[in-house]
DNA sequence: GTTCACCCTTGATTCTAGTCAAGCCGCAAT
DNA sequence: ATTGCGGCTTGACTAGAATCAAGGGTGAAC
C-alpha cells in the first residue's frame, strides 16, 4: 500500500497542473486518489454519471465521446498518457456530459473533488494553473467548432495531420507521423465517416502530398500540403 | 468622474461572478475598469488582437464570431446585457480567437487583467466562481459541438427554440418567444444559412408546430415539437 | 496454421444543406 | 410619398459528404 501511494505521487508530480505543489499538498492529493485499471473496451464512466473528481491517465488510451439520442457516437477527444480529464465538470452541479471508454488496456488515477477544493482554498497559484488549463481546453474546443463550421473534410484532415506533425516528438525533421488510434476513431474525432477519411487520404496520396502505410503517414511535401485546398 | 466609478461598481456588483466581493475588492476592480461605447456595427476587438482584460456588456448586444481564411463568418455567441466575455483568454498567452462586434448601440466595461489577477491571489472564493463560470462556458461549447455533429438542421432549430422557451422570462406559460437578433445571425449561430433556417421555420409552420410573425415565434404544440424529427 | 473479427477501402447511390438568383417586404431617411 | 437598403423568403440547381453494399487485409486467439 505505501508503494501505491508513492507511485501515485510520482505520477501527480509530473502533471503540469500540479508541478509547483509542496510535499504536503501532494500528500494530501495522493491520499484522496485511487488507481483504477481498465481493460480495452471497458467504460470508465458513462454520459450522465455523477461526478466525484477528475482523472489522470497513467498509461493506455481513453476516448471521450458524446452520443445522440439515436445512438450515433462522436469522439470528442482521444487521450494519451499524462493527460487529465473531467476537471471542468467538477465545478458544475451537472453529471458527465461525455462517456469515457478505454481503447487500450489502461490505468487511471481518480482524484476526489474534495482534494481539489482543499487545494483551491489553500493555494492561489493552483487556482491560476487550473484556470489556465481550462482556458486551453476551451480554446481547443473552439478550434473544433471553427473546424466543423468553416472547413471542408479535406481541410480538416490536413489540419489534423499538420497538428500531429507538431505534436509528434520534437524531431521536426521526421515528417512521419503515426496515427494514435484506429482510423475509424480519428474519423469520428474529425467529424467524418471512415469512408470519407479513407477517400481524403487517397486523394492526398494521389496528389503526391502524403504516403499512407497503415498508421504510418509520411508527409511528402508539407508546404504543398499546407496550401492544398486553401 | 466619481459618478462613473459608482456606475461601474453598481454594474459589477450585479454580476454573479462578483457577487460576494467586499467593498474594497469592488473598489479595486472598479479602479482598473473603463467603460466604452460602441455604435451598431462597430468592432470591439478583432480576432488576433492582444488581450488586456475581459468585458462586461452593460447594454446593447454583441456578437462573437470566428472567420475562416476564406472570409466566411460563423457567429459563436450572441451576448446580451449583464453577460461577460473574454475571461478565458486572459489566462493564455494567446490573442483573441474571435472577433467582437456590436450589433446594437452598446456599452461595455473593460476590466483589466491586473485587477482579476489581484483578486485571484486574495480571494479563493472568487477563483472558485471563476472556475465555475468557465466550466459552464465549456459545457455549452460542448453542447454546440454535439449539436453540429449529431443533429440535423431541423433538430438544431427545434433545440434552439426549446432553449429560448426556457430562457425567456420565467412565465413558462407564454410560449411566445422573440428572437434576440436578426434571423441571419441566428442562422449563423446554429451553423445554417439564412435560406435553410427560413425553410425549417416554414416546415415547422406547415406542420402546425409553430407560428412565425417576424421575430415573434409562437410555440403551438411544444410536445409535438419536442418529438418532431426525433 | 487457420479462423474469425474487425478494420479499412472502393464503388454506386442518395440526401442534406449550400449556392445562386430573383423578388418582396418593411423600415428609415429624405 | 419615394427611394433605397438590408433582411427575408422562395425556387431551381449543385455539391459534398453520408449511406449502403461488397470485398479485401490484418492481427489475435485458438
Amino acid at each position: 500500500m505505501p508503494d501505491l501511494q508513492i507511485d501515485i505521487r510520482h505520477l501527480l508530480i509530473r502533471l503540469p497542473l500540479l508541478q509547483e505543489l509542496t510535499e504536503r499538498q501532494l500528500d494530501e492529493l495522493a491520499s484522496v486518489s485511487r488507481e483504477r485499471r481498465l481493460a480495452k473496451g471497458e467504460l470508465l464512466f458513462h454520459k450522465g454519471d455523477a461526478v466525484s473528481g477528475f482523472y489522470v491517465l497513467v498509461f493506455g488510451q481513453i476516448k471521450l465521446a458524446i452520443t445522440s439520442p439515436q445512438g450515433n457516437e462522436k469522439v470528442v477527444e482521444i487521450l494519451g498518457p499524462r493527460q487529465s480529464f473531467g476537471e471542468a465538470v467538477m465545478f458544475m452541479e451537472r453529471p458527465y456530459p461525455v462517456s469515457a471508454e478505454a481503447i487500450l488496456d489502461s490505468m487511471v488515477v481518480h482524484i476526489a473533488s474534495a482534494g481539489v477544493f482543499a487545494l483551491l482554498a489553500s493555494d492561489t497559484l493552483f487556482a491560476k494553473r487550473m484556470l489556465a488549463g481550462m482556458s486551453m481546453r476551451m480554446h481547443s474546443l473552439l478550434m473544433d467548432v471553427e473546424s466543423y463550421s468553416l472547413r471542408s473534410s479535406v481541410q480538416r484532415v490536413i489540419g489534423y495531420l499538420l497538428q500531429q506533425c507538431v505534436a509528434e516528438d520534437a524531431t521536426s525533421a521526421s515528417l512521419v507521423i503515426s496515427l494514435p488510434a484506429a482510423k475509424t476513431l480519428i474519423a469520428s474525432r474529425l467529424n467524418l465517416t471512415p469512408e470519407t477519411l479513407s477517400r481524403v487520404f487517397h486523394e492526398l496520396t494521389v496528389s503526391g502530398l502524403i504516403d499512407v502505410q497503415g498508421k504510418q503517414i509520411t508527409i511528402i511535401d508539407i508546404h504543398k500540403l499546407r496550401q492544398y485546398d486553401f
